[in-house]
RNA sequence: GGAUCGGUAGUUCAGUCGGUUAGAAUGCCGGCCUGUCACGCCGGAGGUCGCGGGUUCGAGUCCCGUCCGGUCCGCCA
């Protein structure tokens, strides 16, 4: 027998018990007389004693043991003599009477510790020696706990999990998709699933009325800390449903998972309307974790002679709560932070609210000790707090206070992790117009409903019109998003229209859902909530990298192994592929 | 497509204004040590300073290009 308990669990009450362990050499000290070896295992780690009074041969077999030797041992639980409260089995030793190497490892280009020394793309590189590291791993069991209770809560609500195609259609709308070749179809292609969309909604038609799935989805888009090619989706619909009622199925997951993983009581989960969301926060997943929401100040600094505020669209700022003793560099500092190209502000003005009640500007030239007085009250602002100011560009201007927003949040310690607070935010537009293509994209997807009193709107101003769509944001990071959807032919067909979708496009592209709901479609709606960063989110990270288990790098690589690669010209050919030559 | 930070020993990093033989810690190898658990002590090996070009009497250091990695913007219905 290879193994009759792991590394985790033996414990005084098994003294005197003959045990055989199985593991991984964690370290080994030799300290002549004796030898002591910590052997790990996925449950913990356990002390080996080898003493040479006793068994000199055995004793100078452990010596020999490098760090990762794979070994199986058996022996008798002893108390320690010393005992080493900071190993959970550290009251209890194993006297060990018969080693057997099973496999032997090379030195491991990092220690396979909690704080290794290891750098990230060695771990990437040799991720299996990195997943066994305590912090890694525990990553991967949070995912797992995730899933279980996941669809331990939806199976007591009578979902069902049902698979859909991996191999399916490329469509021109939304992310680039990953494409298959075909052999058996040659010059034809399959497309990866961004989502499994359509066929959740040809499942409501089918009439499996409360479906969900943990499924793989795939975007051909550029990466980010929070953003794989390959990520996982909570894919959810539920027919017979209105808004409220997503709305409360679905804060019920997040409200278990909360409960049943981090053992945090979350009694309900407020929402915001998206209007609320960009005028107070600048953003459609605003960190409710802290105040200092937008001031508009527009009516206030018209006409006064400074040319910055009366040239711009919106003057906005934020009141930084003990902030007024910020010094020169400081505020430089966050000029600079504001002027990056990434934020795209064109300057910062602050007024420093002083302890005395003083109210001491960057543009005192231009506006009055009373008029200052008027924005400090417009900004709530109190003795000791900083006011930051930008102007500009409306959603220009309200996107970089946003970041400015978030900066503050940071410095001031307002963003802790192990805070929660999440929120709805709904009321979508249905719309957004692109410049560049001169025409409206979808902002969720062309299968979304708009609201029933926006439809006339839909002729005459398709950009007013609100969408029945809404997101799940937790410490300002979009976990979830979905819709309820459109359900009649016409209206879909409508839809398309107004996408630019020409009647032949609309009928090659989405003909079988369309012609699906002439058979009785159900109203429905659904929602889908990012995996990945629902794990990290819980377990406190911003990089979901962490929380998969062979993630991919910054150029879409795997570099543990190395892909994607090229194939082989008999592939190519039976596929009947030809590559480009590349013009650079 | 763009911005920005980084690349020096197996690993994590330091390396000043361009100037002698490129350092530290850790890991690795050898020796000593009977209660360690980041064991301790003594000794040793270990370098294409990412790559290519340029400036200079002289380049890890300055310049140009390029590759690789991280973060962000665009993009992500």
């Amino acid at each position: 027998m290879l193994r009759t308990h792991t590394c985790g669990q033996l414990s005084l009450s098994d003294k005197g018990t003959r045990v055989t362990l199985s593991g991984w050499v964690q370290r080994s000290r030799d300290l002549g007389g004796m030898t002591f070896v910590d052997l790990r295992d996925r449950y913990g780690m356990t002390q080996l004693v080898f003493n040479m009074e006793t068994n000199a041969a055995l004793c100078l077999r452990a010596r020999r043991l490098g760090r990762e030797f794979v070994i199986s041992a058996t022996g008798r639980v002893e108390e320690r003599s010393n005992k080493n409260p900071k190993i959970p089995t550290g009251d209890i030793e194993i006297i060990v009477d018969a080693l057997e190497i099973l496999n032997e490892s090379v030195t491991p280009p990092f220690t396979i510790e909690d704080n290794t020394d290891g750098g990230d793309e060695l771990r990437m590189k040799y991720r299996y020696l990195d997943l066994r590291r305590n912090v890694v791993k525990n990553n991967m069991e949070l995912r797992h706990r995730m899933a279980i209770e996941t669809r331990s809560y939806f199976d007591t609500l009578n979902f069902i999990e049902v698979e859909t195609p991996v191999l399916i259609k490329s469509t021109p709308e939304g992310a680039r998709d990953y494409v298959v070749p075909s052999r058996v179809n040659p010059g034809e292609f399959y497309a990866l699933p961004q989502s499994p969309q359509t066929f959740k909604q040809l499942l409501m038609v089918a009439g499996f009325d409360r479906y969900f799935q943990i499924v793989k989805c795939f975007r051909d888009e550029d990466l980010r800390a929070d953003r794989q090619p390959e990520f996982t989706q909570i894919d959810c619909e539920m027919s017979f449903v209105t808004q409220e009622d997503i709305f409360n199925t679905f804060e019920g997951m997040i409200i278990h998972l909360f409960d049943r993983v981090k053992g945090l009581k979350i009694e309900r989960i407020p929402r915001m309307t998206y209007a609320d969301a960009i005028n107070n926060y600048g953003s459609d997943k605003p960190d409710i974790r802290f105040g200092m929401t937008f001031a508009d100040l527009n009516h206030l600094v018209k006409n006064k002679g400074f040319k910055v505020f009366d040239d711009a669209e919106l003057v906005v700022g934020i009141n930084a709560p003990g902030c007024a003793e910020y010094s020169r560099k400081q505020l430089d500092e966050l000029t600079d932070f504001v002027k990056k190209p990434q934020t795209g502000a064109t300057g910062l003005v602050y007024v420093k609210h002083g302890a005395d009640g003083s109210l001491k500007s960057s543009v005192d030239k231009f506006f009055t000790p009373d008029q200052l007085a008027e924005w400090a009250a417009a900004f709530g602002s109190r003795p000791g707090d900083l006011m930051l100011i930008l102007a500009g560009p409306a959603n220009k201007t309200r996107k970089a206070l946003n970041e400015l927003r978030l900066e503050m949040g940071n410095r001031l310690g307002m963003r802790n992790p192990s805070v929660f607070a999440p929120l709805w935010v709904y009321d979508f537009p249905l719309l957004e117009w692109d410049g560049e293509t001169q025409r409206f994209y979808a902002m969720h997807h062309p299968f979304t409903s708009p609201k029933p009193e926006d439809i006339p709107l839909l002729d005459s101003n398709p950009g007013a019109v609100r969408a029945n769509a809404y997101d799940m944001v937790i410490n300002g990071v979009e976990v979830g998003g979905g819709s309820i959807r459109i359900h009649n032919k016409a209206l879909q067909h409508k839809m398309l229209k107004i996408l630019g979708f020409t009647d032949e496009e609309a009928q090659a592209q989405f003909g079988f859902l369309m012609n699906a709901f002439e058979f009785g479609a159900p109203p429905h709606g659904g929602i889908a909530f990012g995996f990945d960063r629902l794990c990290s989110l819980f377990g406190g990270s911003e990089t979901i990298r962490d929380f998969i288990a062979f993630p991919k790098n910054n150029a879409a690589r795997d570099v543990m192994i190395d892909s994607p690669s090229a194939i082989s010209e008999a592939q190519l050919r039976e596929l009947g592929i030809t590559i480009l030559p590349n013009n650079k």
